[in-house]
RNA sequence: GCCGGUGUAGCUCAAUGGUAGAGCGUCCGCCUUGUAAGCGGUUGGUUGGAGGUUCGAUUCCUCUCACCGGCUCCA
């Protein structure tokens, strides 16, 4: 029979022939560092029997799709060393990953990080003895029976839901997994990996099911690519934002005062005020209106909004005086109330109200995570009160405010969602339906790919969702704009027509920062510190040489501050070298050193972070250029 | 919330079923300093909290709180 190969033309083998032995009749010399290879476009073992007309396609090492094979192998590998060493272990799930693979396990005790290099031992030695893969089709049936045998329930339970009538298992020595694969064709041919971490997951994702042991571990083609892994791992490590808040004396979290709460120090709150300042700049400056709600509302007023139904296990109640209180967890309401003090025309609208708003949402305890996951904190919320025609363009104007302002704190590249009605939310389908139109439509109208996110929206309307991605390449959640016909009508929202008639409005909720908390972190962690000058808490620290300086110093401080900058004398009785290595390890853009030639000429000595030493820099051009990075908010903080 | 882990001085981390230690920091001296740690001394802890076992617990057990890695959820 002849079968094709992609890009090297047609090849006769025999009748039934393997793809392997396909890919070594038409390409001897590379046949052998094949991994798998695309049967029509489908990924199949090298053993797979080919047809007659079948295109074949080899798989090598590094290509796309190649790794989830070897990681899946992977993590077979690690399920049979598992079993060898925890005998009576039950197999649950084990996939490839984005970052690797893992496997969960019901075990008969728990593991823990100190058996982690004796599986990896076992795994070599399963890899050393270079066992074939082997796969099996066999019926549904036939399969259950096995794994019932082996006492393998989870198996059978998997089994007993799917559809097929025919399933396939792969076999390596005495261990037999049910998998769809396809795999490595041996254990032998997998090269670099290491196991990474443990972890409880619920069996299929369910908290009513069972908890399991899931094992995470990961695999390269080549041991350079593993070890950038690690290292891009210890890199995340080391800009954490909670280790940084701490160095940096930026926050703190409390254990008296409650988990998921923030304590912004001097600091901290100077870099949070630099983002907020910026915040109310930008939106007076596109027309918003500043204000301010309370952050206690009577119960009522959340049975209005829909919040009572279904956000409820997010709120924080309270009563008093026989009166139910609910502390806020969204600032809409607020702004509702706001907009119904008197008749709004047609000619009001868009009516944008902007507000700092501070929220409490209860998170479970085990979720929360430093400042990106709290309990308590400030969106840059916004709501814009329009005319259903003016919606599309909102929703617009929103997201170039939104992409603009992340530029401006040096985000560069976005992933953007569309999420559509969740199960649980209200209204009916035709509003459901308007409103995603209109984000729909916004996005189209400005060229902006996007993928739908099914299911993922507000209970009140759909959304789009902006991730931001960081300076080493991690998705942060950012920006949010949500289309919502809902809560006008439950608010009972009218505006007079030029018809002069009752119209009902409709709103946008959207953030640009969304969660200052999150955000504050998520700069934190993708400066690793090392902020922009505008951004630095503070900008410069000046050190004289010796004493008699003091008095320079405190001048050319008095100079900066005036036009703005944030500036200290270190008076410290240290070495210039010990005031220096200060600065620097708190990530000062600039230290200014002045001694007796600095004093004489009236000038500075510019050192930046980056170490750069620049003398005999007048006063006032230090003054000039440094206010000049920080008015423009440059994103460099080199003296160039 | 659940699974697993961790919790010792302000910070980073040692140690032991028998009255807890280092480095850095703090503070006090000396040094008056030129681009990443000058020298000496001093201070510092109910070993997260409560209970239990024990002659004796920081160590072992139970409960609890917080944190870390995940599951799930979200700004």
């Amino acid at each position: 029979m002849r079968v094709k190969l992609v890009g090297d033309g047609d090849v006769d083998v025999p009748q039934g022939a393997s793809a392997m032995s396909a890919l070594l009749a038409a390409m001897p010399d590379r046949a052998p560092e094949a991994l798998a290879v695309r049967v029509n476009g489908e990924m199949a073992d090298l053993s797979r029997s080919l047809e007659d007309g079948d295109e074949v396609e080899p798989v090598f090492w590094g290509e796309e799709g190649s790794q989830d094979i070897y990681r899946h192998t992977a993590s077979h590998i690690m399920a049979q060393a598992v079993l060898e060493l925890f005998p009576g272990a039950k197999l649950a799930i084990g996939p490839a990953v984005e970052d690797g693979f893992y496997y969960d396990f019901e075990l008969p005790r728990a593991v823990s990080p100190e058996d982690l290099p004796s599986i990896e031992e076992r795994m070599v030695g399963i890899v050393e003895a270079d066992m074939p893969l082997q796969r099996e089709v066999l019926s549904r049936e036939a399969a259950v029976e096995l794994f019932r045998e082996l006492g393998q329930q989870y198996k059978v339970e998997l089994l007993e839901e799917m559809e097929e009538e025919e399933v396939t298992l792969y076999r390596q020595g005495d261990f037999v997994d049910l998998c769809r694969g396809p795999h490595l064709p041996s254990t032998g041919r997998l090269r670099h990996f290491k196991l990474l971490s443990l972890a409880g997951a619920y069996w299929r994702g369910d908290e009513k099911r069972p908890m399991l042991q899931r094992i995470y571990g990961t695999a390269f083609d080549d041991e350079e690519e593993l070890e950038r892994y690690l290292r891009f791992r210890e890199e995340a490590e080391r800009r954490d934002h909670r280790r940084l808040g701490k160095e940096l004396d930026l926050f703190s979290f409390h254990e008296e005062a409650g988990p998921g709460v923030v304590f912004y120090h001097p600091k901290g709150a100077v870099l949070r005020e630099v983002i907020e300042g910026y915040l109310k700049e930008e939106h007076r400056k596109r027309g918003y209106l500043m204000v301010y709600t309370p952050h206690l509302f009577r119960g009522q007023l959340w049975h209005t909004s829909g919040h009572m139904d279904y956000y409820r296990e997010n709120m924080y109640f309270f009563e008093k005086e026989g009166m139910e209180y609910v502390v806020k967890p969204m600032n809409c309401p607020g702004h509702l109330l706001i907009y119904k003090t008197r008749p709004r025309s047609y000619r009001d609208l868009p009516l944008k109200y902007f507000e700092l708003g501070t929220v409490y949402r209860y998170e479970r305890s085990g979720v929360l995570h430093g400042l990106m996951r709290v309990r308590g904190f400030t969106q840059d919320d916004a709501h814009i009160i329009c005319t259903e025609e003016q919606l599309e363009e909102q929703v617009r104007d929103c997201l170039e405010f939104a992409f603009h302002s992340l530029r401006t704190f040096g985000f560069e590249e976005f992933d953007v969602y569309l999420s559509t009605r969740p199960e649980k939310s209200v209204g009916g389908d035709e509003l459901w339906e308007k409103a995603t139109r209109a984000l729909k439509d916004a996005l189209e109208d400005m060229g902006i790919p996007y993928e739908i996110d099914p299911g993922e929206g507000v209970f009140y309307g759909p959304k789009i969702d902006v991730k931001l991605k960081d300076a080493i390449g991690r998705s942060w959640q950012g920006p949010t704009v949500q289309a919502d016909f809902n809560l006008p009508e439950r608010f009972d929202l009218a505006y007079t027509g030029p018809d002069n008639r009752p119209h009902r409005p409709v709103m946008i909720h959207r953030v640009v920062l969304a969660g200052i908390e999150r955000f504050y972190g998520v700069l934190l962690e993708h400066y690793a510190g090392e902020f922009p000058l505008w951004l630095s808490p503070v900008q410069a620290v000046i050190v004289p040489v010796a004493d008699r300086h003091l008095d320079y110093a405190r001048g050319v401080m008095e100079r900066m501050s005036v036009e703005g900058l944030r500036v200290e004398v270190d008076d410290d009785r240290q070495t210039v070298n010990m005031k220096i290595r200060r600065a620097q390890v708190q990530k000062v853009p600039f230290t200014l050193v002045v001694g007796d030639r600095e004093v004489e000429e009236e000038t500075v000595s510019v050192r930046d972070r980056t170490g750069r030493d620049v003398r005999g820099v007048p006063v006032a051009e230090v003054v000039s250029r440094l206010a000049a990075i920080a008015r423009e908010r440059r994103a460099d903080a080199a003296w160039e």
